[in-house]
DNA sequence: CTGCTCGGTTGCATAATGCAACTAGATTTT
DNA sequence: AAAATCTAGTTGCATTATGCAACCGAGCAG
């Protein structure tokens, strides 16, 4: 239980962490992305207790991570879409994804992969880049206000 | 809390979020990562109570994503240092951030960004994208087995 | 209009979290 | 070398989030 909050933390990763850091937020996001819309499918999906999906889906939505939308169907049900703030999610769902592939499953247990649908071949690994492409590491990383022409300041990294 | 682990789930981002969904652990990975490595340093940069602290070390060692180091300044104590596994975590860490850049703050409230440190010049911004380098979107992937030649399989995408 | 599904809400038990006080061993101070 | 202090925890207790099951009204299907 977090008493604290981070939604005015200095960070923008304790921010996002805020929004999204909870065990089910980004689980409904995943299956939001893969085109779950109704209440009753996400809980399907997930496994989870209805008063916490509800719980959820309305704090997604106050966050306008998620939005209500009318129908579908035609039913007089609502229906749960990502806005483009959740779209936006979409890069750290498949860096979750690519990391938990890599090191969450034991030799020769399989999974399925990311594929782009129209071609059928896997998806680029995620990589930190400098804007010219090269490949960098947390050690050549620091953070500082990107104000006009000065030398990188900002001590030691602090992300 | 809960009550259900999803490290036998055969998503790979439901493992992942096992590991590191919870509150504090994707936090500690990102002092881990900006160089923090004692246990007090962590506590007082993060604000979190020792015990929890206490446990939430201990699970990242256990799982590989971090281990102890005997000293550093040559005191008897320990250090708390990212493995390989851990650093893959880099990535994750960069697409919340900059995810929390673009959507977790109000006009005019600054932030500091990732720097390249040996320039200066920012980190680029990470992108899904096919393996000659188009970017996708979400509605442009789906999941499958990437087994030989076959056509692309999979239904209704399921991340 | 009757029954069933959908999308919740409510109450209660339980587990995770936070806080404060305490402690053993290492380090620093005197 | 004692005393004081710092480090890295541990323990107990209060609080809060979570999970479960039962309930319920509005849609919808027959």
């Amino acid at each position: 239980m977090r008493r604290i909050s981070f939604d005015k933390s200095a960070c923008p990763i304790a921010r996002s962490l805020d929004a999204v850091g909870d065990w089910w937020s980004l689980l409904i996001v995943r299956d939001a992305l893969a085109g779950v819309r109704r209440f009753g499918d996400f809980q399907k999906s997930l496994g989870l207790a209805k008063n916490i999906l509800t719980q959820r889906l309305r704090r997604l939505v106050e966050l306008g991570i998620m939005e209500t939308v009318p129908a579908s169907d035609g039913s007089a049900y609502r229906e749960y879409a990502l806005t483009p703030k959740g779209e936006g999610l979409l890069t750290v769902i498949v860096a979750l994804r690519q990391w938990g592939e890599e090191t969450c499953f034991a030799r020769g247990e399989s999974h399925k992969s990311l594929l782009e649908a129209k071609t059928g071949r896997p998806v680029a690994r995620l990589q930190v880049t400098s804007q010219d492409g090269r490949p960098l590491r947390a050690a050549d990383l620091l953070l500082g206000r990107l104000s006009c022409d000065q030398q990188p300041q900002g001590e030691a990294s602090d992300f």
